[in-house]
DNA sequence: GTAACTGCCTAAACCGGTTTAATCACTCAT
DNA sequence: ATGAGTGATTAAACCGGTTTAGGCAGTTAC
């Protein structure tokens, strides 16, 4: 048993041909007779080899590897359900193809620029995600710099040189106020993530709108960061108005969870007292009691779209259209209810 | 301005040697004058010159990357607090040395060998991390045959020619039974995870220990599989049973945050009628109602440690020593208290 | 004065593929 | 018979580093 791994000129020398004929007969391009390509498969598949990677990259200067970059802190992270998912989609798109994915996970203190300046000059990857996209995000502009082609998730408001694939937050969060004003509720608030973030102002604002749609205006916004701590701070917050609010929308499921913790800390039933919603369906939304009412996207699928973009870029080049995905869809539990007061104003 | 990046041919013309002087110069190799390294080291740097991966890959069948395969179903994944802390350990060992990290997720229904194999074939890692280890694990008969360096989380039983990153996961959860020992708890279930994993038979093996070294016996042991839906299904079990516990210990924090979502809608009183416990001191730990007593381990530590071993491993290789990393603490918070009827019996 | 050694540096092979230009053996048209 | 054209194949350059063997100049040893 030989432990070396056969290189193309074993298989060239097995199957009497050159080297350049191998690579020919393996990449399928046409000039070889078939009986040649056959036999040349045949040799490679009785010596069990497969082309080098390393040798392939440095050949034709590609990675054959994709590249994500996470800036969030390892404790803010850990819970949230949509990374998993995401790269699980990216995989099932990835394995296929022989690709691979590098990841990195920078802590915002760092400097998230010299995470993708690594990954592009030591030209581990061929393409990026833009993940937690930013307004006037600056890593757009880098990246056209460094010449290292990437795929937004959503759209960034300036122009961007890269195709994005969108996920719409707004129905969803829409849904959301539609489902607590048919249930009477008149006096929401919401519980925001950091306003710097598109995702975040694109829920705000979708939430001021369903509103307004109804003419009303919301009770209060409480800016705060996705966390659970945070959202247990602006719950409270919400709680110590004058006239609180008697259902909260919160811009994701662990601030929402964490508010449910705080509301009956402060002694209020939910939904007795207060109706309570979140977004994402993260795994413990319909295990936490009361149920969470909140909306469900697909990560997974994102993944994907996002990955056969990006590849379609890599590949292609030139310009490539931009995904829309299918908006999240409500998913209602047991949070929200009937308000106990309900309309006190006509 | 080239857009063309800089090659080692450049420097080398630049500073008026040959390529292999700079590659003795970048790599502190003796035989240099130094008034020479620091002309090739000046000229790298007017040049802004950084040495491709791709070529030294090859040159020197390193991949520079380090690998790790998740084999869970990303939904599962999604709330599981370990795996991005941990990772965010790994990348602070892998960034000073230029490194990186490849992932990937598999599901369990698939071939989970397959992955490895890409990995080891495809040459994109040096070594890789085995995470969720299971007992006679195939995985590390695979990693022998393919050649390829690993690191185990915790120790396999059997033997293994890798070296273990260890964190014992009894002295936790001895802890949490101590404490509610103490608080005059003589009625205690478990929920455990799947015994397939060695993780999962150490906490529930610490469990009977610790209460039969208070000469008890469990009420019951619920099987169970990490997920919030196998929580609240075990718990619900415990629940119905004649004489229920008056505390459970689970081997995680989502199926206990799942289990007091159980017991609430059971209209059971946590932590008056059920104390409950976790394990991973997750995110939203703190902040649900109540907050969940629970076992913090460090898996940002535990990432490190393990990056460097296995870097140890890849760069010396032989016999690399097993790590042992500080163990799990108690963290009390609130659903944890004195049972309702205490001392039934003795 | 020459052999042996030392310190510094270079030429060239090498890693394992891809790709281009050239070669060879045929057939076909003139 | 000759030239052109076509299809199948190969030799060799190339990607950008690392590494080995060896060359050259300047001591030192005898």
């Amino acid at each position: 048993m030989s432990k070396e791994r056969p290189t193309i000129a074993d298989v060239a020398s097995r199957a009497g041909v050159s080297k350049g004929a191998v690579s020919f007969a393996l990449n399928g391009r046409p000039g070889l007779a078939q009986a040649t390509v056959d036999r040349i498969l045949a040799a490679a598949d009785e010596l069990g080899w497969r082309p080098s990677n390393r040798a392939r990259s440095l050949s034709v200067s590609k990675a054959f590897a994709l590249g994500l970059v996470i800036t969030r802190d390892p404790a803010v992270l850990s819970s949230d359900p949509f990374f998993p998912a995401f790269i699980a989609g990216v995989e099932s798109v990835l394995a296929s193809r022989g690709q691979a994915l590098v990841l990195q996970v920078v802590t915002p203190g760092e400097d998230e620029a010299a995470g993708y300046r690594r990954l592009a000059q030591d030209g581990r990857v061929d393409g990026v995600f833009l993940s937690d996209l930013r307004h006037d995000d600056p890593r757009i502009g880098l990246l056209t710099e460094l010449g290292l082609p990437a795929v937004t998730l959503n759209r960034p408001e300036g122009s961007s040189p890269f195709p994005a694939v969108c996920l719409d937050d707004r129905p969803g969060t829409i849904a959301v106020v539609e489902h607590l004003l048919e249930l009477g509720h008149r006096r929401i608030a919401h519980v925001a993530g950091p306003p710097a973030f598109v995702h975040a102002t694109a829920r705000e604002q979708a939430f001021v709108a369903a509103l307004a749609e109804a003419g009303l205006e919301p009770v209060a916004i409480e800016v705060s960061d996705f966390t659970a701590a945070g959202g247990t701070e602006a719950t409270k917050r919400l709680l110590a108005l004058a006239a609180p609010p008697t259902a909260i929308v919160y811009a994701n499921d662990r601030m929402a969870i964490a508010g449910i913790g705080a509301a009956h800390e402060a002694g209020l039933a939910v939904p007795g007292q207060l109706s309570v919603a979140g977004y994402d369906d993260s795994e413990l939304a319909e295990f936490v009691h009361p149920s969470l009412t909140t909306v469900r996207a697909d990560p997974f699928g994102f993944g994907e779209a996002a990955a056969r973009t990006l590849n379609l870029l890599i590949d292609e080049g030139g310009e490539v259209a931009d995904v829309e995905l299918p908006p999240a869809r409500l998913v209602v539990r047991r949070s929200t209810a009937t308000p106990a007061d309900p309309l006190e104003e006509s």
